[in-house]
Parts: C-alpha cells; structure tokens; sequence
DNA sequence: TTGGCTGAGTCTGTCAAGCAGACTTATCCT
DNA sequence: AGGATAAGTCTGCTTGACAGACTCAGCCAA
C-alpha cells in the first residue's frame, strides 16, 4: 500500500485519547467517579497527571465542568461527559470485551456493562452496511477519499 | 460506589496497549504494513521505540515474528498478528469510528473498513444479549463476580 | 477570629522514557 | 573488495512521569 497514514484518523484520535491515563480517567467517569479526588484515588493517578488530562480533555471537549455543592461545603466542580465522550463508549466496550477474553481473571469479569432497560450484558459486534457480522479475518482496509498517496523522500 | 479498580480490566487492557505507539503499530499490521522499516517510515516512529514496542507486541502475544526472504536478500523477518492481536479489530474500528466522526476530515475519512466478501462498509454497534441496540446512555455498568470491596486507609 | 478541615489543586526535584542521529551487523549482489 | 539494504544498537539530550510537600478558598466549630 502507497498510502500515506500522516492523516490516518487513527493519528487523530490517538492524538486524543493516547496518553496512559486517559482510558483510566474515562472509565470512572463512566462508572459514575466524577470527582477529582475520587479519581485520583480510585484510579490511582499522580495529581498533576490527573490536573493535566482532564483540562485536555475538557480542552478537547470530551468532559465538562459541572458546578455542583455539598452540604456546608463551598462550590466545587466535578467532571462529566459531553456527547463526544459519551460516544467512546463503543470503544471502551471493546476494550473491555478484548480484556475480557485475552487477560481474564480467575472468576470472572470485575465490571460488566449491561442495558439499562434489560439488565442484560452488552458485547460490540462487527457489522457491515448489508447486516453481516464478518469475523475479524472476512474484514479489510481500504483507502478513503482523503487517503493521500505517500511521499517517498527521492535519493539525492 | 464503592468497588476498586485495582484489577479493572480496563487497567489490565491498558497494560498491554497504553503505551502511545501501540495503536499506531497495530494499525499499520492491520492494513498490511508488516516490515520493521515499512511501519517504521509510514508511522514516523523513533527505531528505538519501535523496537520496544514490538518486542512487548510479541511478548504480549500480540505480534508473532514470521521469516520471509525477498530475492537476492537475506532472511528476514516480519511481524504478523497472532489472533488476540486480530481479535483487537473491533477496538480499532470503535475508535476509527469515533475519530471519523468527532474528529473529521473535510472530505471523508482517509481509511475505510469493509466486508471483504460484500464490499460494503463496517462499524460496530453495542447489542444486549437480547438483542437491543442501546445507545450509550441506555447502557450501565455494575461490578461482576470479581469486584473488590474498595480499601479505604483509615486515618491513624 | 482563630484555627482546623477538606477538595482541588500547584510547586519542586528526581528519574525514566522518548527521541534524533550516528553507528553496527549480516547478507546479498556486482 | 566494495556497495546496498533491512533491521537493528548506541549515545546523549530533552521531555514527561511521578512523589511528596505546599497552597488556596471557603466552610465550620470553639
């Protein structure tokens, strides 16, 4: 293949969500853990790590800023998802599928996701335009519109 | 909730494919680029890193390293998904998915999924186990049977 | 009204990792 | 013998991760 991948959108979104505690920080705050300190702990993180992921992630506009207050405590503010976030939920499934199956613990998953309406699991299944679910291997890449031929530098 | 994260699989997930190149490693494996210096060029990595990092793929299980001799060459080697690295493939369309949305190109995305045998493209979607297609917001987490009760230090 | 508590940070210094550029090695071809 | 090539290793600089201490703002209780 003579593509380029300087533009891949896997560059991009990597660009995002590649640094190592960004995943950490999404999973409690799709678990519920909103809170600073209540991530930093759970997940363990360096405070300043922590500082700096979620402003890039509110940066980015993956999480939001909500004020909120306890009893006899002054205003606060804890970190929710926006829609954009909210959207990565197919991937942290998947994550958690391939986790699940590949580094499995004795006894079973520690976290499942299931429907809310059903209480039942819920997996990613792989389908294409026409309803099939290809396996991995009946699966390929091909270039897109904006795929860019490849510059190969010239010998000089 | 009050439930540790200190085996959450999203950690152990992490473990193995946190680190900022690996995603980029794979994706380059996924579309064919197989060679040391084919991934090494198009994805721009330091050598050095690009060493580390395959050397953990394969240790990982990920990457399996497969002989191969051009003519005129001597025998080298190349890297090859094991099927845990194949298995990875909705990991990657869930996030090329994402990135193609909320991080688009003007004028489509550079890299496209499809059935080999339909042609047509793919995505993944979240499905219950009978048979919904929650959105994100319908869907929930809960602790599984490995859960661990959280450690609070007590104050001394 | 002073002093302490708490959540959410910032500051500082150390140490590991990332990285570029040069060098190495093994094999093949001419 | 000399050159080409793929796949590395080596060296030194720079950036980022991290722990531990410090800060800051508002609230509360004495």
């Amino acid at each position: 293949m003579r593509w380029s991948t300087a533009n891949c959108t896997i560059s991009r979104t990597m660009e995002v969500l590649g640094e190592k505690w960004t995943f950490h920080i999404l999973r409690e705050v799709f678990v519920g853990i909103r809170r600073f300190d209540d991530i930093r702990t759970r997940a363990d993180i360096p405070r300043q790590v922590l500082t700096d992921r979620l402003a890039a992630l509110i940066d980015r506009g993956l999480l939001r800023r909500v004020p909120y207050r306890l009893p006899g405590q002054r205003e606060r503010y804890e970190y929710r998802l926006t829609q954009p976030g909210l959207d990565l939920y197919p991937v942290l499934v998947a994550m958690v599928q391939w986790g699940d199956e590949h580094l499995p613990l004795d006894g079973g998953p520690p976290l499942i996701s299931q429907h809310r309406d059903c209480g039942e699991e819920i997996t990613v299944v792989l389908r294409c335009a026409a309803g099939h679910e290809p396996t991995p291997r009946e699966v390929a890449f091909r270039p897109g519109p904006t795929a860019q031929p490849r510059i190969v530098e010239s010998a000089d």
